[in-house]
DNA sequence: CTGCTCGGCCTTTTT
DNA sequence: GGCCGAGCAG
């Protein structure tokens, strides 16, 4: 496509779309269903404004990923050459706001941004320092809630008065000397890159106005996924300009999790009374069957507006639950159907996704595809960049750039050993408390520090010398900044002279450090350091994702959020994965694990399969697996398919239960290289006396299935234990009273 | 006081 | 499997 006519730009859309992208002035709800086209949408509509005359430097496009915003960047400029639209993530905005303007309201250029990691060890600390380290409470669930307070734009003070429980106490206790830390350490989280300029919009005016006629149109992608904070930024920046224009489908929210708040999209036209909404329903992407399949799904959603996804597309084949015995023979039986599909012609490694709904579930397929010799990509963004070894590098750099920056400190001091323990450390912290210093400029003056002396003494000098002098390269091109550090800093002697195989790899990982450090500068001449660590920090899980690559693509559900692949398969669908054992409690939860399974079936373009098996190795444990219930809600033509060694009555699996030596045969004449987990008695031990159970054994309830036994107190009638089971997570039983097999001693 | 090793604990999803 | 804390040796 060139740059001709306005009509270049259309012909190839529907009415509705063409509608959506000449829509000039004003607020616009774009409703765009899954496979709608919606992504063509806006980007033609940023070439479109910029063809009516806009200036690019006017347009504001925010992306859900760093990868999204690159490919748009890259199709409009196709559209329109040269163009300086400006399209980032929130978070990346978020950043370079703070960069340009910070110092309006106190703050300096050179903020650390502290991931998730790094928060938590903020939190921690400031349990600590407020003398709550011995509560219950775990630094996540403390920083999970003041990540939540950000986002809805509460300070510590306000959020204190939302609640007045214990828990609320602690968090809102804690939230004011995290926030105290942060600044400190001249550091941002992930939620003050949106908080701070959210609250900076609303207080200055005079910035809030500058803003708004700079950007004077902005589009917004995945707008269901919002959250308060991100939506405040959106709502400043278009009160003198209201050319706010938001696309999503509230069936694909699926970050409630994180504080997004899908109201933002449900009452947009509250918000803007004269926005003009558009819904983009025809579907452009998959097969009748598998729109069947999803929207069969999505109706069980009570808290939904109905929606019909349509197509014109040719129906295929029908969508097909695969039924294994194991998650071992799932991993095996794809990585062997990939390969013999290839092998006969029809599709390309490239043409398959697989997805997951955690993380951990893909070490499995991994090792399946390797054994099958499958080409494959694991596409789960910082990987590389989250190994220690790598971590204590980037540190030092962190640290060069934000000498406050006092997580990256603790963290770079001791490694390599310095001599540097706990105790040191704790001293050292001290006199920084009292004097108001960073733990590099207290430990500058280790002299005066008596507590401290011999090695750490010594050690803590060295380190402080070894920083002032790196800092004079902190503008020169990264990867020579990277060099330096390895060199002076004895990293790369250490990992040398160490006798330990591992540290071969890890010194090839820094090296390749320097290597990535270099492409990232080379992309633009003056890009830096402190450009470098924040391309790492706010770096999505996709934006790793090769799609040159001819291989089969393992992901998130989450991660594949606004991707499309010919063939998908989604694997564990089994209750208590998804819907995640956590959900099952609420709901509104379980709906949204449902928008999470509906995001993955609306990836598919061709063939879609959903596995579950039968038998599933989780958290160290084999346990029974229960077919996911939304494999229940599919419609009658979903072909179901059963690859279990036996149609389901596999004589193995029998003797298995009952523990027979010749299981352990049957097991391996099916294929089976594992050995087999601990055997099942068949003999059924019915109400054993109630003083017989012990924690750690495992337990059949009729109504409840498998189940670990977490807790046993009391005695006689009083007895009562805790179960921890595979599906509906713990709950609680009078030991006499309840009907249970014992399935092992512990 | 540091640093290593072992054992117990927990594990969704991510910018 | 991976992380953190406790305990122990140097």
């Amino acid at each position: 496509m060139s740059q001709g006519s306005p009509f270049d730009l259309l012909n190839d859309l529907t009415w509705s779309q063409q509608e959506a992208v000449t829509h000039f002035q004003g607020p616009l709800l774009i409703l765009a269903g899954a496979g709608s086209g919606k992504t063509r949408v806006i980007t033609r509509r940023v070439a479109w404004l910029l063809q009516q005359g806009v200036r690019p430097s006017n347009i504001l496009a925010i992306t859900f990923t760093n990868k999204a915003a690159g490919e748009m960047k890259q199709r409009v400029d196709a559209l329109v050459p040269g163009n300086r639209v400006w399209i980032s993530t929130f978070h990346s905005l978020g950043a370079r706001l703070l960069r340009q303007y910070g110092e309006r309201i106190g703050l300096n250029r050179n903020f650390t941004i502290y991931d998730q990691d790094d928060r938590n060890k903020v939190v921690k600390q400031s349990l600590e320092a407020a003398g709550l380290d011995n509560v219950k409470f775990t630094p996540e669930r403390i920083g999970a809630a003041i990540s939540k307070a950000k986002n809805q734009l509460l300070t510590p003070e306000r959020y204190a008065a939302t609640g007045s429980d214990f828990f609320t106490n602690t968090a809102a206790k804690v939230y004011a000397i995290y926030q105290k830390k942060l600044r400190d350490a001249n550091g941002m989280d992930f939620d003050d890159l949106l908080y701070i300029p959210a609250l900076a919009l609303r207080m200055d005016e005079e910035l809030r106005a500058e803003l708004d006629a700079r950007f004077k149109f902005i589009l917004i992608d995945e707008y269901q996924d919002t959250n308060s904070a991100q939506y405040e930024i959106a709502k400043r920046l278009s009160i003198d300009h209201r050319n706010l224009c938001v696309v999503g489908d509230p069936d694909q929210s699926i970050y409630k999790w994180r504080g997004s708040d899908i109201r933002n999209i449900l009452d947009f036209e509250r918000d803007f009374p004269d926005a003009r909404v558009i819904t983009l329903d025809k579907n452009y992407r998959s097969t009748p069957a598998i729109l069947r399949a999803a929207s069969a799904l999505i109706d069980h959603n009570r808290q939904r507006k109905k929606k019909t996804l349509r197509t014109d597309n040719p129906d295929g084949q029908p969508v097909r639950v695969l039924t294994f015995d194991t998650g071992l023979d799932e991993a095996n039986v794809l990585a062997e159907r990939i390969k013999e599909a290839v092998s006969a012609g029809k599709i390309g490694y490239r043409d398959v996704a697989v997805f997951v709904r955690m993380n951990a579930l893909t070490r499995t397929l991994e090792s399946a595809f390797v054994k099958h010799a499958v080409p494959f990509q694991i596409v789960k963004g910082l990987a590389f960049f989250e190994r220690k070894e790598n971590k204590d590098v980037l540190a030092y750099l962190r640290l060069l750039v934000n000498p406050a920056d006092n997580i990256s400190f603790l963290r770079a001091v001791n490694e390599p050993a310095r001599g540097i323990g706990k105790v040191s450390l704790d001293h050292l912290q001290a006199y920084a408390e009292i004097n108001q210093l960073s733990l590099l400029e207290a430990a500058g003056r280790v002299d005066k520090i008596t507590a401290l002396k011999g090695k750490a003494r010594d050690g803590l000098r060295e380190f402080h010398r070894l920083m002032n002098e790196l800092r004079g390269l902190v503008e020169q091109p990264p990867e020579d900044v990277i060099r330096a550090v390895l060199d002076r800093s004895g990293y790369r002697d250490m990992l040398k002279s160490s006798g330990d195989d591992d540290d071969i790899d890890r010194l090839a990982n820094v090296e390749e450090l320097i290597t990535s450090a270099k492409q990232f500068a080379g992309e633009n001449g003056d890009r830096t350091i402190r450009d470098f660590l924040e391309q790492i920090t706010l770096a999505s899980d996709v934006d790793s994702w090769d799609e040159r690559q001819d291989c089969v693509s393992v992901m998130t559900l989450h991660a594949a959020k606004g991707l499309e692949f010919p063939v998908v398969y989604i694997v564990a669908m089994e209750q208590g994965i998804i819907p995640g054992e956590r959900s099952l409690a609420k709901a509104e939860d379980v709906e949204e694990e449902r928008r999470v399974a509906f995001v993955g079936i609306t990836r598919a373009m061709k063939e879609l399969y959903l596995c579950h098996a039968r038998l599933r190795e989780f958290r160290g444990q084999t346990l029974y697996a229960i077919p996911s219930m939304f494999l229940e809600e599919l419609p009658d033509d979903v072909a179901e398919v059963d690859l279990s060694a036996h149609g389901g009555r596999s004589p193995a699996l029998d003797q298995w239960r009952g523990g027979s030596r010749a299981a352990t045969e049957a097991w391996a004449e099916l294929g089976h290289k594992q050995p087999l987990p601990p055997p099942i008695p068949r003999t059924v031990t019915t109400n054993p006396d109630a003083e017989g159970y012990e924690r750690g054994q495992i337990v059949q309830h009729e109504q409840y299935g498998i189940g670990t036994i977490t807790d046993v107190s009391g005695y006689g009638s009083l007895r009562k234990m805790k179960i921890r089971f595979a599906v509906g997570g713990e709950r609680k039983f009078i030991a006499d009273k309840v009907r249970l097999k014992v399935v092992t001693k512990k």
